[in-house]
DNA sequence: AGTGCAGGCCAC
DNA sequence: AAACGTGGCCTGCACT
């Protein structure tokens, strides 16, 4: 019997490279028109991949306000900052622009060709069951598990990552796991009977915490509550929520205060979950997986970190601990099926498949998902698990 | 020419 | 004192 990751990493996934070589040209096309834009505003030529240089024209020949130097003397020019001085000037724009492209290019449609094996046609990489503390897979050489999907020249890119002739890809994923861990970790009623009633679960939070009817619920205060959601999973700070929201801290405060009091288990799981590990210097996943702490006991800045890690690890390594279970009794459970199951990406299985055999597929390895957790666990919330199927990744979502 | 770090940015 | 968790890869740059 092979094990599963490496039978993974043997059958790889197709990537084709007339795909990612037209996106790659398309790609230096528009990057070379916006870096003739940038020298013109700025008056001379500059390397507009360096964020040394940028800062200082951006913070000392355009003399524009609010430069930051870090710790190594160099100007802050990371997205945030240019996304607010992009107000007052048109080249952080055009620079924001030229950075999305370079990425695509460099990281996407040009390493992922060096990476298509001769032989198979196919890239395969590698997964390391070690490579996060949490208990999460890593990937590497290439990382398979950050493959744009959130900007729309970005997702593009999944086009390239294809099913052979005759075959389909079929993505399997968790839906909203981590929050529904969350629920049954902390023993959060009203969130748990969300889960129960298939309720959009940032608009029942926000008309939970602002008091707005969910007929009339806005996409804004929706956005706003998805915010703390994903917060309160990472052990959220009233500085931080502010930054991510961009609103006054203060305000930022203000709604962490209203969400712990409108889900009161939320701050007894953050402060039991701290306690614990102070104690005994590791915690746990629900499953008895043992995730150590070391730095719990640290001063200073690094004990605000430890905390959050440890209150963030339970509800990311349970998540890693069910999805890992699944996968282990994958091959048995699609055994004599014309399938193969070819990446994992977190909350995600990536399969290929004969056509005709879609919905067999989906039926069995729905069914491993969404019971991964038993006999071991009992949950309080149900795991659903959403499907898509498609000849590339992007019509797989 | 190789090495390692910093800054930046992609995913969940 | 820093400021939301887990990762990996790319470029620039300083260094040997």
């Amino acid at each position: 019997m092979v094990p599963v990751l490496a039978q993974m990493e043997r059958y790889g996934v197709k990537v084709d490279r007339d795909t990612l070589s037209r996106m790659s040209n398309a790609f230096a096309q528009k990057m070379a028109g916006l870096e003739a834009e940038i020298h013109e505003v700025v008056g001379h030529p500059f390397n507009v991949g360096s964020p040394k240089q940028l800062g200082e024209i951006l913070f000392e020949e355009m003399g524009l306000e609010g430069g930051k130097k870090g710790k190594t003397g160099a100007y802050a020019t990371g997205a945030d900052v240019l996304e607010d001085l992009a107000t007052e000037h048109t080249l952080p724009g055009l620079v924001l622009d030229w950075r999305q492209l370079s990425k695509l290019k460099s990281t996407y449609t040009d390493a992922l060709q060096d990476h298509i094996n001769k032989e198979t046609g196919r890239v395969h990489t590698s997964y390391s069951i070690t490579g996060a503390s949490t208990g999460r897979l890593a990937s590497t050489d290439p990382n398979l598990q950050n493959i744009p999907i959130r900007s729309e020249e970005g997702r593009r890119i999944r086009e390239a990552f294809v099913a052979e002739e005759g075959k389909v890809l079929i993505a399997l994923d968790y839906s909203q796991i981590e929050l529904r861990l969350l629920a049954h970790i902390a023993d959060l009623p009203a969130l748990k009977q969300a889960f129960a009633d298939g309720q959009d679960i940032h608009a029942m939070t926000a008309s939970e915490m602002f008091d707005v009817p969910l007929d009339q619920m806005t996409p804004e205060i929706r956005r706003q509550a998805k915010a703390i959601n994903f917060g309160v999973i990472y052990g959220i700070s009233g500085f931080g929520l502010a930054r991510n929201l961009r609103i006054p801290r203060a305000e930022a405060q203000g709604f962490i205060d209203r969400y712990f009091e409108r889900f009161p288990g939320i701050r007894t799981y953050m402060d039991d979950t701290k306690a614990f590990a102070k104690e005994h210097g590791y915690v746990q996943t629900l499953f008895g997986r043992k995730i150590h702490t070391p730095e719990i006991a640290s001063k200073g800045p690094r004990a605000g970190f430890a905390a959050r890690a440890a209150i963030n690890a339970p509800i990311q390594g349970t998540a890693a601990d069910v999805i890992r279970r699944a996968m282990i009794r994958m091959p048995a459970a699609i055994e004599g099926m014309p399938a193969k199951m070819l990446l994992q990406v977190h909350d995600e299985l990536l399969f290929e498949v004969d056509k005709g055999a879609e919905d067999d597929l989906i039926n069995a390895a729905r069914d491993v998902m969404e019971n991964a957790s038993d006999p071991v666990v009992k949950l309080d919330v149900k795991l659903t698990v959403d499907a898509g199927t498609g000849a590339n990744w992007a019509q797989a979502h």
